[in-house]
DNA sequence: AGTATATAGTTTGATATCCAACTATGTCGC
DNA sequence: GCGACATAGTTGGATATCAAACTATATACT
């Protein structure tokens, strides 16, 4: 249910008799953030089903591809391409190592850190992921129109850029 | 760190010095899903922020709205007007209840359902956190600039109604 | 070299969320 | 009225996330 949906409330009276009442969303219905968060989790809903259709976990795909696109990264620095807490990647690489997608060692200089590669199985799990994510975006294309899209996704880079 | 940043990376080479790679997003930075998560993502820990100054949590800021402009709501329709499922909103209402901020009433005619009300002291935690809200949106609004407003907002609402 | 400080990754504890199963109640068709 | 189905809210189990504390290693300053 969205806030363009207005979605209407049923309410009963004493004879059981439907009393049809819509959702007033005050203020809300204005603001950038509400909407905001509305629109990503339906984007993020969708996306999720759509990749559970190939057995893979929406979250893995970012994760997979900045591996990839930046062979031998560290986790810290994937947690902060990726905008998560380092900690909350812990599980994550360990899954990916643990299924054979993911690589992870040592460097030489400096023993803390880990260099993160996608293996050749990992490229293939993230190319069906990648298919996935175009179809995707071309779902959402179709909603926004192209265009709008460049603009648009101007106005969310400066937002992530430049807010706080 | 966001898509547009940049962030810099810094190897060591083998005498030590720094080497400054910068990372790749590859396709992720020009799709939208990515960039929504991430503006999202940024502007909800901008608000999370400004709402703990005043004790707050931004999840109670959307209910509390709702509640105040729909009396007499039902859990289950809050829930859908908030877009969560209506099991993640029993706590919170608990709480809300129990910090007297909310009432909650058994209706006559069904048994079943509640009705949700703000309580006096429930509409002046309502007032300081619309404040806040307000703040967090002209802090938005400085970042999208008056002229792309509205039809950024349009397009959030769009993707919400129509995704999937 | 030795001490203080910084950094990479993990662990732990708290929160928020979903989904599926459950209970209580309500509605519909006969 | 009674049985089948639907609905409102809660509970329980799973997952994802963060923040703070922790361990191991590295760097910087003296």
């Amino acid at each position: 249910m969205t806030a363009s949906k207005q979605k209407q409330r049923v309410r009963r009276g004493k004879n059981g008799e439907a009393i049809a009442v819509s959702i007033n969303f005050g203020p809300l219905g204005r603001w950038v953030g509400f909407n905001l968060r509305m629109a990503q989790e339906a984007a993020f809903q969708a996306f999720s089903r759509r990749s559970q259709e190939i057995g893979e976990n929406p979250g893995r795909f970012a994760t997979l591809t900045l591996i990839a696109r930046n062979p031998g990264i560290s986790q810290t620095e994937l947690s902060h391409a990726n905008g998560r807490d380092k900690s909350s990647l812990t599980p994550v690489v360990e899954d990916l190592v643990r299924r054979g997608l993911v690589a992870r060692r040592r460097t030489r200089n400096d023993r803390r850190t880990y260099r993160l590669t996608v293996t050749p199985a990992g490229r293939k799990t993230l190319a069906s992921l990648t298919a996935c994510a175009r179809q995707h975006e071309r779902a959402l294309n179709r909603i926004i129109g192209a265009r709008e899209r460049s603009r648009f996704i101007a106005v969310l880079k400066k937002i992530a850029a430049e807010i706080e």
